[in-house]
DNA sequence: TTGTAGGCGTTATCAA
DNA sequence: TTGATAACGCCTACAA
């Protein structure tokens, strides 16, 4: 066997034909004849020929790459599956296409790393386009992508009308939600959310204030707060409104699982029941919430396909280049389970962006 | 302002230089007068201007990127705290360095796929090296890699002494550790250990195997459980091995603190007390195991440090090619809480690859 | 269907 | 210290 070589000039020579056939039939150009093709592709497997990356962008003006890139607000909460399951339906969506998925992790340690990062990779044009992982409200690397013309999709949801994204409906999945624990007759429903300057967090706390408004309630701020996204952070923050509320709430909206989790641990450390005491709503439908006790009722949203749609959508948006924005939710069902207080299991009931809520569980009797 | 402008001539043209200048400028050349590079900096800045990537690599043969493989093994676990420090490490690791790293997973869906990252990313050279996060024994990308001469370094041992590696080494840590319980006088020490083609846990085993004989003891098969790494799959296994010995262990050395703490669950569930029933030692030194209860006794390792030194490792080897194969052992502690059932939390015994153990905690009265 | 030739934006080698 | 001038390896009209 030849050792490994490396130009397509030198395909083109041992095959007997000219660099452009070669480039054909490497670019899966129709325009070959058969026998010239068989020629070439022999060689090229024998001498195991890849084409050079650098010289194929530099002469296309693009790489077939694309980036994820998740912003160190991301990282510190890495360890939730949530994040495992977006990245692992964004990685097979680029396996699936003709795309190679690279994954760009900041930690948030230096802005000089992040430009570093953003020019190096992003403006000197080594991804094709970028994936981002970040609800952060006003993540200033929005702006400098607008600025730059620079394609990308973000996964949630952003105000701004051009940027392109992909997420469920938040406010109205918690509105959904709520409504269901309002419907089990609890009168002091709590909530903990995220971190308020995350998206996900904001309207996962508006459909809540919705749902409480839509029945004539009103929040209370002792019932509020505000907290990390991780099992600890809600565990610390469950505690602390249990200290400090004067009455304790009949039941909690969470707005994750990992951080249900948590609370449902604080409230069996207080010695109380759930759902008798303390109903529970989850957040996200993580395969986790299944082995919880009691197991979690929760909204299922679909987390790799969301992943997964993100990149779809980049690369539509790569191969159009001037179709109109990309906002695009996915539809989430309430996952009826056994901590808001329901006897029967029911994950029928669901909900899209097009169709409403529509819950059908059989009610409990309320509160215990 | 400009409109931002693209090329290296173009800032030639503006500074009134030429090219090689604006190169030099633009590469820290020390060979340009003051005036020069003042006048090309200014333009630039101006500009926006920022090198185009293919250009460059094409041009120079290097392209300043390094990737972090994760294999599809390690997907399934990616949500353990272990992964997440390597990889926040090994991050933290290529942004001090002139290098940028870049993710890539594998889900391990189909080998074509693996085929195709392999081509289009490693071979065709969109990466000057990678760092790869595999413990699998007999891996073939590392066959691969070395029968493509391409730049590597495994984090986790390998055999081969041609592969570059870093790692702790896990044989004496484990054998450490049980030798840490054997002291406490317990005489049915079991093991649960990861899945048996990786390197590490087969390793933790070996130092299990081996702190026993060098007791006058042999393993017994009843008490050795291999598992996957996962705290549900350690409960099982844990239940599991409760059911079918004939006499309950005394103690169990657990190959992560992950496991670690399924297993500390699965002993709740069934009514056992920890250490009084049976003492458990854990293996990684997650923050995690701080919050267990009773709190964890465990081998720490430099999580972090092990990423980052693969970045460093790899780096050195991308600018010293020809340097001699890298096999560097970090050191690793005995961290003695609760759970091994010393009464006196210890974390200044110390063990490294240069001074052997010296575990030096106050001892419990053995077994309760 | 095939080949020719120019260009993609840098770096690197010389010579000045 | 500077500036021409070749590469670098591939793509892509355009012509044949």
């Amino acid at each position: 066997m030849e050792p490994d070589v490396t130009t397509l000039e030198e395909i083109a020579t041992l095959a007997g034909v000219s660099r452009s056939t070669v480039s054909r039939v490497v670019n899966g150009d129709p325009r070959v004849s058969a026998a010239a093709r068989e020629r070439v592709e022999a060689v090229i497997s024998e001498c195991h020929y890849v084409p050079n990356a650098a010289a194929r962008s530099l002469a296309s003006r693009r790489t077939r790459i694309i980036g994820l890139l998740i912003s160190p607000s991301v990282g510190v909460i890495l360890t939730d599956p949530f994040f495992n399951q977006l990245i692992e339906g964004a990685v097979r969506a680029g396996n699936d296409s003709d795309y190679i998925l690279t994954i760009l992790m900041e930690t948030g340690d230096s802005p000089h790393t992040a430009d570093r990062i953003y020019q190096r990779f992003i403006r000197s044009r080594h991804v094709d386009g970028v994936v981002i992982l970040s609800s952060v409200v006003e993540d200033p690397i929005v702006a400098r992508l607008q600025g730059d013309n620079f394609p990308f999709v973000l996964i949630g949801r952003h105000p701004h009308h051009t940027v392109n994204f992909v997420d469920i409906d938040n406010r109205s999945a918690a509105t959904t939600a709520v409504a269901h624990l309002l419907q089990h007759g609890y009168r002091r429903i709590g909530i903990i959310t995220g971190p308020a300057n995350m998206i996900a967090s904001i309207d996962r706390y508006a459909g809540y204030v919705n749902a409480l408004q839509e029945a004539g309630r009103v929040p209370d701020p002792a019932l509020t707060v505000y907290s990390d996204f991780t099992r600890r952070g809600a565990y610390r923050a469950m505690s602390h409104l249990l200290d400090r509320a004067s009455e304790p709430p009949d039941a909690m909206f969470v707005a994750s699982d990992t951080m249900a989790s948590g609370v449902l641990q604080a409230l069996r450390d207080q010695g109380l029941r759930v759902p008798e005491d303390v109903a529970v709503m989850g957040f996200d439908g993580l395969d986790e919430a299944l082995v919880s006790q009691p197991i979690l009722s929760t909204v299922f949203q679909p987390i790799r396909e969301l992943g997964a749609e993100g990149v779809r959508a980049l690369i539509e948006l790569l191969e159009h280049p001037d179709s109109a924005p990309i906002h695009r939710f996915l539809p989430y069902r309430l996952q009826i389970r056994r901590s808001c207080g329901c006897v029967e299991e029911n994950s029928a009931c669901s909900a899209n962006p097009e169709g409403g809520a529509a819950a059908s569980a059989s009610w409990a009797r309320g509160r215990a």
